[in-house]
DNA sequence: CTGTTAGCGCATTCAC
DNA sequence: GTGAATGCGCTAACAG
């Protein structure tokens, strides 16, 4: 581990100048240069980042909260947050907060310890309050936790309102609408709006609440046995991926026809969508141009480039699948 | 952004004093004490990171090269290690290959750089030689890299022969095997048993090479078609979960009833293989127990607790499904 | 164009 | 018990 002074004894110059070198910064006659490069290859010199980070003030490093890596959907916003931060020069420092609070406030501590630069947050389990204390930039994905930090979301509205009329469009007369259950979330507006939609066309909505901090398959395919046993005369179901692939499985295994018997609406159109048959009609977010924007508002706070707006809905869009049927589609968006 | 020396002043006494009793180490006056804990409250002191990381030279995170984070497997491998390094003490810093051989170098490069402790890594896209080079703790997770980087995988060679025993007790007369290309990971030791044994019972194995550093889904999708276009008539299919779930879903497609006509053995196990229906049959990896032990291999050589096995291979199991014949089972392992 | 100096914020000697 | 001094490795400002 030789430091920049070591190249500076060995160049015979001073450590200056071997910053401005190495870092092109600043004037440096060719001769010397070359000295200091030559110098630098011969101690195999590197830059220690723990310094240049001290310095700056700055780590380089963006926190990401997620409520799961292991969940088809943050897995892929993960992917692609990470990508774009890479691409713009940072970091991803990953937080898998699965509905542990307290790590959700560890890297909330992480900020103010200048660990990271900022945070995007996916999850949801602390109080709003928290956020709030901090000074650093945070972008929040789903959630609003007010005027003070940016949230960045897709239009649940619309996407609950395309989900009630596939319902309307495959008749449907009796769905089986799965939520989580936390506050502020933009998908709130989502399960309201479907709910109300199919209510003025007297299709019967039965509620089914999940625990919004449970992710993995097999709790969802438990509450998909539940709710068949509970319901067994549902002929829809209306749910994120996971819910309405855990659903078509239980429906499947009980010899149930898709989509004569049930049809099937998904949220969140992840791969796994496809990976079922027959394919599973979803509303599709734009997970792609969600971690752009997310990662450019972050960004955009951090270098100080402009300031970002507080609210940004993306739009969505239907997947068609096997799961609904296709004739007499709502057209009247 | 309070320094320890703004609370040294604002208490009236040294930093060096505020250092010991705000890290309870060393000895300091119960009042003293007080004093400088009242003042570091008022001024809402937090410590600095990266002035600890600098004088330390360490940063207490960990990387973590993945291939792709949205694929199943890889997702819950990430989560996994991620917890447990959390659990003892580190940040996981991610960073998705897929592909880009760039990206894995210059993870490589912060490694030099003291930008993090430690690598683990679950790609391959890099040269042997870029690892070698390296001084600081790595870890690879299916690759053998040589005797200067430990090693830690799943018994591929069991999993090969329990894939081929599954075929075997399901009648399978023609079977296509999906594998990657890559060279010295533990997975060709899979290929080669799976299609030794396979062909000592005279069952024709037909070889599907995959590039190793496609991961989503739709690749894997096309690839099934195109496998169906040209063999019709296999009725048996070994591949890792992804390209297994593209040949069922294919197949089901085509009318095939599954397992009378096509029997499928996925590899890996993720809950994928619990999403489609009916369920693959696939051979586990224990993924938790692979991260437990990646990290801890990992963490005995960046504490230098102890010294680590060159190579650990894990065992793994079959998880039962539906797209295999029960009957016959080879109960001779 | 280049060398010297002064911190970035912290933790650890070592005298007192 | 405690304070002052030293340095982790680097960059930027300032004289030369």
């Amino acid at each position: 581990m030789s430091s920049i002074r070591d190249v500076a004894k060995e160049a015979g110059v001073g450590v200056g100048t071997v910053s401005r070198a190495l870092n092109h910064t600043g004037y440096v006659s060719p001769s010397t240069r070359k000295k200091i490069e030559k110098a630098a290859q011969k101690l195999e010199y590197t830059p220690n980042e723990l310094a240049r980070n001290l310095y700056r003030n700055r780590s380089g490093i963006v926190g990401l909260i997620v409520p799961d890596l292991d969940h088809p959907f943050f897995a892929c916003l993960a992917r692609n947050i990470e990508m774009e931060l890479y691409r713009q020069g940072y970091k991803t420092m990953i937080c898998n907060a699965v509905g542990i609070s307290d790590r959700e406030r560890e890297y909330l501590d992480m900020l103010e310890r200048n660990m990271v630069d900022g945070i995007i947050t996916g999850s949801h389990c602390l109080d709003g309050e928290e956020y709030l204390k901090q000074k650093k930039p945070i972008v929040s994905i789903d959630r609003d936790f007010g005027s003070q930090i940016p949230i960045v979301g897709s239009d649940h509205r619309m996407g609950g309102k395309m989900a009630a009329e596939l319902m309307i469009g495959s008749h449907c007369r009796k769905v089986l609408h799965i939520s989580g259950v936390s506050p502020n979330i933009l998908a709130n507006e989502r399960h309201r709006m479907f709910q109300q939609v199919l209510e003025e066309r007297q299709v019967e909505v039965l509620q089914f609440a999940m625990d919004w901090n449970t992710f993995h398959w097999d709790a969802h395919y438990r509450m998909a046995q539940e709710i068949f046993e509970k319901h067994p005369d549902i002929d829809g179901v209306f749910s994120g991926d996971l819910g309405a692939a855990a659903c078509m499985n239980v429906a499947l295994q009980k010899g149930m026809r898709i989509p004569e018997d049930i049809c099937l609406v998904g949220f969140d159109a992840t791969s796994i969508t496809r990976m079922v048959y027959p394919c599973l009609t979803a509303i599709r977010q734009n997970v792609e141009l969600l971690a752009e924007i997310s990662v450019n508002t972050l960004l955009d706070q951090v270098e100080q480039r402009k300031n970002v707006p507080h609210r940004q809905i993306l739009e969505v869009d239907i997947q068609r699948g096997g799961t609904t049927r296709a004739e007499n589609q709502a057209a009247d968006l």
